[in-house]
DNA sequence: GCCAACGTTGGC
DNA sequence: GCCAACGTTGGC
């Protein structure tokens, strides 16, 4: 069982967009890394802290559920999704993605919070320069934010 | 809107 | 395989 923390757009996905949905397949990841850790490291069942980014005050959300093995995001094959890829080939698609089953909204915790911290300091998350939009969580990390969420 | 940091591309 | 140029991410 692995953790993660995965980041998304509100304006496209938010916390309530997957609560209504149940479940959303997670489209458009085009880095490398972040689809060998969908496509290689997640199993079924490891929970995820869904984050909120790009918008007035990043932070964690919510906790979501890894439900599916990995499999083509649909959008790499779509000239009208901005997430096309034209180089990608149905035969070989360059980009996989799993499905997310919504498991709780939480009390929103904002990146400046987490910041301060001194036992989430290695978060890969807050690493400088952090751009990668999926990361792993360690179950230390994982229990003391989830100790937060709840203490407060 | 700015810009630091990083990833990708492509010429050599 | 190097690396400069370019594009993107994402917090502020």
């Amino acid at each position: 069982m692995q953790y993660w923390l995965m980041k998304s757009e509100p304006d496209e996905v938010s916390i309530d967009d997957l609560a209504a949905a149940k479940t959303v397949p997670w489209f458009g990841v085009r880095n490398y890394q972040a689809r060998n850790f969908m496509r290689d490291a997640m199993r079924i069942g490891d929970l995820a802290f869904f984050y909120h980014s790009g918008c007035a005050e990043p932070g964690i959300a919510g906790i979501c559920e890894v439900c599916s093995e990995p499999y083509p995001d649909e959008t790499q094959f779509s000239p009208a999704s901005p997430y096309f890829d034209p180089k990608s080939e149905v035969a070989n698609p360059r980009w996989l993605l799993r499905d997310v089953r919504f498991a709780h909204k939480t009390r929103y915790v904002p990146l400046s919070e987490l910041r301060i911290h001194p036992e989430l300091a290695n978060m890969r998350l807050l690493a400088r320069g952090n751009r990668l939009s999926i990361t792993p969580v360690s179950a230390e990390e994982w229990a003391f934010i989830t100790k937060i969420l709840m203490g407060l």
